[in-house]
DNA sequence: CCAATACATGAACGTTTGTTCAATTATATA
DNA sequence: TATATAATTGAACAAACGTTCATGTATTGG
């Protein structure tokens, strides 16, 4: 009889877990779109902006002034999250005010700093 | 009376709000550990290495099967991964079984998973 | 209109990251 | 004891990332 795997002598596991975790590891693109998602957030100058976000809807250069960095970082990584949903915006005047794009994304935020303030 | 912020005319935004986040942000510490708590989720490989130890404890190179990489690979990953206290083992003989650390990045592996999933 | 303000963008740069490959350690088995 | 297996580690390399700086585009106010 064949051995199925080309790895290890066989799994140390049962087998009916190891093919079901087999078959959703099988879509690339979804723990891609997770992997980008986490990203988004696994930067601290990102970080610092969706707490801000958390607290309060903010222009660029206010979140600028109180992450105390320039206008271009706090552009580009907006657009970042911009891109991955985590934010939203709209634009007045010549301001453009962001905000978290949904709660999702707050909760998350709170998870995330649990973690870090413990320990 | 003097400009309070160096960037834009003034705040949009409620002081005591802006001085509450401002206070918060000044930890630079604490944003650059919740950083690299979501970065070490923010990999593909990572991810599903992740994903496979929700359902079930697992050896390095059944893991390494499962998820279609190297030995070397997932090693080095796990590596990571331990550092950041996503995962704990156990050896038994020449084997090493990795599981979650705690429900904790179970929940957030969930959260994530949804919004990836969803749109 | 012209200048100033708020924001966005592109190129360039140094740094960090993930994978590969080779070598190493430790354990089990023949 | 010698060999094979499981896992770890280090160096090297290319790719991706974040910041800086200069420039561009609207929008507002003098």
């Amino acid at each position: 009889m064949k051995k199925q795997v080309p790895v290890c002598e066989e799994f140390r596991v049962h087998r009916g877990a190891v093919a079901k975790v087999r078959k959703m590891l099988g879509d690339d693109a979804l723990f891609a779109r997770l992997a980008e998602f986490y990203k988004a957030l696994g930067d601290p100058t990102r970080a610092k902006i969706l707490y801000a976000l958390s607290i309060s809807e903010l222009c660029v250069c206010d979140i600028a002034g109180i992450i105390g960095m320039s206008d271009s970082v706090v552009s580009h990584q907006l657009r970042i999250l911009r891109n991955m949903r985590l934010v939203k915006f709209r634009k007045e005047g010549r301001s453009a005010f962001y905000s978290l794009d949904d709660e999702h994304v707050e909760i998350l935020l709170r998870q995330g700093m649990e973690h870090a303030t413990e320990r």
